[in-house]
DNA sequence: CCTTTTATAGTCTTGCTGACTATAAAAGGG
DNA sequence: CCCTTTTATAGTCAGCAAGACTATAAAAGG
């Protein structure tokens, strides 16, 4: 990083952009916006927006997505960044690099009272026609960093609330990556793992469900998850 | 990403900052640069660059790649994109967003006969003091990374030439993970995997060794290692 | 020739996993 | 009120992979 004189620094714009997942009804959503204007304007897009001059790109980060989601506090979210998208054309304005993070909700609200002129609305994820920019790559991107990182972190546990029973992370688990996986194991392997969950004192949740009432859990302080929780039907190597 | 109007683009900025890797003499080596002139005088520092403006962190990355190695290939060498470095303190001069990305050397030539003023040199790993700016968390954050893909992708291939020993390659594991591993399980693990290593036709390499002589293999085409091949004493759950 | 060194082959036990069966405790419908 | 359905939870069993370990082969050095 010697030689600053040598060349003028360019004009580059620096934005956050955000993929933005959470639950509702048991299916996968992610919050986008609709653009107004153009280029790509009526597509949907991820919801960012500029790093200001005095922060970084984690807060800018995590500005956006209190604006975005209307939520007061999103001080406990689970924020993570992905990478840099810094392709040339990808924005036909200018130039623009964009910092990519992914946020994970545990039940979000409708309501968006954005300070932000644009809406943002949860879609299921998939069901959005191909987004603006290179949103299709950073969307694709975060759900797979978020996928391969259920399988040795707790993060499944961020898209649950406060308390939960081991059939809702089972179904996180499920609806993250559209498998289906067996239930005595699933448990088996969850209660195993020191720190991923751990049982509320006294109570059982009984009125909603059909079934025999289910035990709540709490997440636990573990972190990391060792062993590894691998995705089934992962034969061969994916080359 | 919509408002552009709203706020005026600052003027940031954008830089790479390339944390390469490579073995010397069985010890793990990173590729730096002593600085010049101020701030950090005297400092060494990752080498890096600014983005230019028609090309993408990615390709910036290369071509400092390029330039600090003096190699005159490295369309083959493993570039990794890390993560982006964005707080506004961390340089002095002016604000510097910087895309970190990790590289690694099977095995390295000394001469650096780089256009850059400022010359590249291997320094084991760990023994340089306090690096420049934020360096020092980029090089620890990019070892991390690169420890951790060795677990699950057939990343170690990448430190070693077009053909090598299993014993060769273990020590590749045993350098950058820190550990001893068993050598007959380890064997047994990597043939085991479809794809990480496959043997040359008709060769037993003698003249070196000591011991017996050791077959040669060269990497496979498999990317990932299923199941991964973990580190030993990982007890608990590093919260 | 014998020791040292490294490579390679094999054994054995332990533990996790996947597949499966069984029981408990609720709701719903006749 | 019984019986079915649904969900939660407990337990079993075979197979496989990993860690620890032993054994043999093939070179170099004295």
């Amino acid at each position: 990083m010697d030689g600053y004189d040598k060349y003028a620094h360019e004009p580059f714009a620096v934005t956050v952009d955000l993929a933005v997942f959470t639950l509702r009804g048991g299916a996968l959503h992610v919050l986008l916006v609709e653009r107004g204007q153009e280029p790509y304007a009526g597509r949907w897009a991820l919801p960012g927006g500029f790093v200001q001059p005095d922060e970084s790109a984690e807060t800018a980060a995590r500005r956006e997505l209190a604006e975005e989601t209307g939520l007061s506090d999103v001080s406990g979210l689970h924020l993570e960044q992905l990478r840099t998208y810094s392709e040339p054309g990808r924005d036909p304005r200018m130039r623009v690099v964009s910092v990519a993070f992914a946020a994970l909700l545990p039940d979000a609200p409708e309501a968006h009272g954005g300070s932000d002129a644009a809406q943002a609305r949860w879609v299921p994820y998939g069901t959005a026609g191909p987004l603006a920019f290179d949103h299709d790559r950073i969307l694709a991107d975060a759900h797979d960093r978020v996928g391969a990182k259920f399988e040795y972190t707790c993060l499944a546990t961020a898209f649950c609330p406060p308390e939960f029973t081991l059939g809702e992370l089972q179904k996180v688990y499920e609806t993250v990556w559209g498998t289906e996986l067996d239930r005595p194991n699933f448990r088996r392997k969850v209660l195993a793992t020191p720190g991923f969950v751990e049982a509320v004192p006294g109570a059982a949740r009984l009125t909603g469900g059909r079934g025999k009432p289910a035990a709540l859990y709490r997440a636990g302080a573990a972190t990391a998850l060792h062993p590894p929780l691998l995705r089934p039907t992962r034969e061969g190597r994916p080359a």
